[in-house]
DNA sequence: AACATAATTTTTGTATGCAATTTACCTTTA
DNA sequence: TAAAGGTAAATTGCATACAAAAATTATGTT
């Protein structure tokens, strides 16, 4: 099943070929893709109206980056949609959704002794996803995953990073223990987990950007030595 | 200040001449604003992506509606959304938006004994933006915009009904309730007032809906007699 | 008259070309 | 060497054209 072009284009920001702050220029993707400009076009004011990429009449898109202090309001905001998300879950979940989190948190186990970081960072996502379709809301799973996906760029990049091994382990033991209060149906118990499971997030993140320089909102290196 | 051409495709949805279902015809849009298709689809893909139209492929895109349980399911959403930013407004707010807030009571108390439909709706928009704003959290805002947006064909059709001026006072009283929880800091009283005013919208919209029977997800009368 | 089928029209998807603007590069000057 | 200016190249915005698919109308059969 071959993806739209429109999946193709997230991809290649969302599997970290584009980095946030690149362009994207029409005429290289549009033969990369093998098609004209129109539908590249498309594509990308599609993703711009996603917020992944930033749209400047006149001059080359490029990949939504953003500062410090957006990317903390981000996380926050986030950590309130998936609390929310969570709450009612545990409330709602019916029983093959706890078997699959079960069955899930017991994979994630293994992965993280396993130091596999890119299954821990589709572990992540299938994690968060059952909750998001464990709360039986449409429009809050769409508000869940648009708002995941334009910090993604940032919060994958996390998951390639070798230091990250050290790491890996806290984020499966926060799932492990927000999973916990949804099978025993405690929705505010899981809400407040999982807010402090994403501040933790960010807090991680701001911790290896700042470490690797890799920062943030850095000026990108354009040619210019 | 001209709008772009996304903005004005926009207005014909949330103005009310493209209802929920209504076609998007490329060739009539392009010759109503005199440009070619080729803008036309693009303002279509990114409002399509803002999840205001509804794309499907190799057919028209068209208005998206939304059937009763979707349209519950995005107040439920849109509440606790909303409880958010009022919250957090309460906490946040800075003097000047105090004052901005006592000032759009006072003016709505006006128009609502005036009757005035029209000023009402932008009355709504002007209360929940200054609160939006007032969270002091961008991604917050988008979201709770985003997700304002896409019901804002329905909720906005209630203001221009006529038999909602009985109940006209009813969002006032409400938004008034908010607007003092807020000014005395009480983010918890905020957010459960704000919640239960638009559950009270929901109702409100369900309601007016049953009776003029110009319900959500009717299937539209496309010359069919 | 009802239904199925074929012809016709409408509408979308994409490629291509050109004008307008931005970006990059190179020269000149302090 | 750094800044400034101007020219060339690259890039976007938009119009147009045509093929493919869908919707509509017309036609024929039972």
């Amino acid at each position: 099943m071959p993806h739209t072009l429109r999946q193709q284009l997230a991809d290649l920001v969302l599997l970290g070929e584009l980095k946030p702050g690149d362009r994207l220029d029409e005429h290289k993707l549009a033969e990369r893709f093998g098609v004209s400009r129109t539908p590249i076009r498309e594509a990308i004011r599609q993703l711009g109206a996603s917020g992944l990429i930033e749209i400047r009449p006149r001059r080359s898109a490029v990949v939504r980056s953003f500062d410090r202090t957006e990317l903390s309001e981000a996380f926050e905001a986030m950590g309130e949609i998936e609390a929310l998300c969570a709450a009612r879950a545990a409330v709602r979940f019916n029983e093959s959704e706890r078997l699959r989190l079960r069955a899930l948190i017991a994979t994630s186990e293994d992965i993280t002794a396993r130091k596999d970081r890119s299954a821990a960072l589709e572990m992540d996502f299938e994690f968060h996803g059952l909750l998001h379709d464990g709360a039986r809301n449409w429009m809050l799973k769409t508000v869940a995953e648009e708002t995941r996906l334009k910090i993604t760029p940032y919060s994958a990049a996390l998951f390639t990073m070798e230091s990250y091994d050290a790491d890996l382990g806290r984020p499966h033991n926060q799932h492990a223990e927000i999973a916990e209060a949804v099978l025993v149906g405690d929705g505010d118990r899981a809400g407040a987990l999982m807010r402090e499971h994403i501040a933790q997030a960010l807090i991680s993140l701001q911790t290896f950007f700042e470490e690797t320089a890799a920062q943030p909102d850095a000026p990108k290196a354009k040619g210019r030595t």
